[in-house]
DNA sequence: GCCAACGTTGGC
DNA sequence: GCCAACGTTGGC
């Protein structure tokens, strides 16, 4: 079977929650991605992300939206434990211990952009056209993102 | 704070 | 299974 191929994503986050200085922060720059409740990001989560996958970090919610960093997919899909928390703000009554709904994955920073990607930026991109995030009513906060797209965003950066 | 877009819930 | 009501996201 010949090796996969990396894959790519984008990863939504307010950083008045969780921001990419805050994932620096973390020990080994890693954190667990828990809290997602949506079952289209769910499925990306654990059907498409593997260890190895890049994946860009992007604050949502403030002022200037913007992708701000890259990171790394370090472990794959496994139980989030918040749905079991009954004291969690993503607690899920109706997920049952020997079957949960919701996972997460590790994520690990790799690199801060040398300057933030803002939306307004995005959209000018040409090579950025056909981008999930710049669709109109984009919500979803896990999204695959092509390799091209990744690319062209780290370019547009000045990396490389 | 507004509101468009979208997902989820629940009555029928 | 339909669909109206409701809740959430997230740009502006």
């Amino acid at each position: 079977m010949p090796p996969r191929k990396r894959q790519y994503w984008l990863v939504k986050s307010e950083p008045s929650t969780f921001s990419f200085d805050d994932l620096l922060a973390s020990p080994g720059r890693t954190t667990c991605w828990d809290g997602v409740r949506n079952y289209q990001a769910r499925n990306l989560m654990r059907d498409g992300m593997r260890i190895g996958d890049r994946v860009l970090f992007y604050h949502s919610s403030t002022e200037p939206a913007a992708v701000v960093g890259v990171c790394e997919v370090v472990r794959e899909a496994y139980p989030d434990p918040t749905q079991f928390d009954r004291r969690s703000e993503y607690f899920d009554p109706k997920s049952r211990a020997d079957e949960p709904t919701w996972v997460m994955v590790d994520l690990r920073a790799v690199e801060r952009l040398p300057v933030p990607l803002t939306l307004a930026e995005l959209r000018s991109a040409p090579a950025l056209a056909g981008m999930e995030l710049l669709r109109r009513g984009s919500r979803l906060s896990v999204q695959p993102v092509t390799a091209e797209q990744f690319a062209a965003v780290r370019g547009l950066a000045g990396l490389r």
